[in-house]
DNA sequence: ACCATGATTGTTCAA
DNA sequence: TTGAACAATCATGGT
C-alpha cells in the first residue's frame, strides 16, 4: 500500500498557531537532565542504562554535520556552537525537500539501526518496575549478539 | 578541573 | 495525541 505515505498521522493542519513548543528553550531540558548528573552523586535511582542507545541523528542532525565543517570552513573564527545551528537551522530550511531527501534517507536508516537496538534495550524496560533501590549487579545480561548484516535497499519514492 | 550551557530542528519515547 | 526531552558540537564560564 503505497497510499499510505499520504497521510503522516493526522496532518495537524487544524492550526499551527496552536503549537506550544514555537520558541522552546532546549536550555530547560539539561536542568532535568542536570539535576539528574548532579543529584546522581548521590543515589542513583535513575539508573544508568548500560543499553540505552542514543537516539540518532534526525536529517537535520546529519545535514548539520557536514555543514558544520563547511560553515567552520568558512567561518574558522566562528566557535559558538549556537552559530552553527543557527546557521545550519536556517539553511536547513533554505533547502527543499529533494535537498533534504538524501538527509533523511540516511536518517531513516539510522532509525531503522536504532530500532533493532531498541528491541535489546526493550528487554531491560521489561524489568523496570522493579522498585529495588539498589540494583544488585545481577550477572551481566547474556544477549546473543547475532549480527544481523542485511543487505541494503534503496527505494525511491517519488513524493511531493 | 569538570560539567553544564547555548542553539538549531527532528525524532523518538512515554503516558 | 501530545508533550517533553534529547541527539552533536565546542568553547567558555561557573563552582
Amino acid at each position: 500500500m503505497k497510499g499510505a505515505k499520504g497521510k503522516r498521522a493526522a496532518k495537524r493542519d487544524t492550526k499551527d498557531a496552536l503549537k506550544p513548543v514555537d520558541d522552546r528553550k532546549v536550555g530547560k531540558r539539561k536542568a532535568a537532565v542536570k539535576a539528574d548528573s548532579k543529584s546522581k552523586a548521590k543515589k542513583g535511582k535513575a539508573a544508568k542504562d548500560p543499553n540505552k542507545p542514543k537516539r540518532p541523528p534526525s536529517a537535520f542532525f546529519v545535514f548539520l554535520e557536514e555543514f558544520r565543517k563547511t560553515f567552520k570552513k568558512d567561518n574558522p573564527t566562528v566557535k559558538a556552537v549556537s552559530a552553527v545551528g543557527k546557521a545550519g537551522g536556517e539553511r536547513w530550511k533554505s533547502m527543499t525537500a529533494a535537498e533534504k531527501a538524501p538527509y533523511e534517507a540516511k536518517a531513516a536508516k539510522r532509525k531503522t539501526e536504532y530500532q533493532k537496538v531498541m528491541s535489546a534495550y526493550e528487554k531491560k524496560q521489561e524489568s523496570v518496575a522493579d522498585d529495588g533501590d539498589e540494583e544488585s549487579d545481577r550477572s551481566k545480561s547474556e544477549v546473543d549478539e547475532e549480527s544481523g548484516q542485511e543487505s541494503e535497499e534503496e527505494e525511491d519514492d517519488d513524493d511531493e
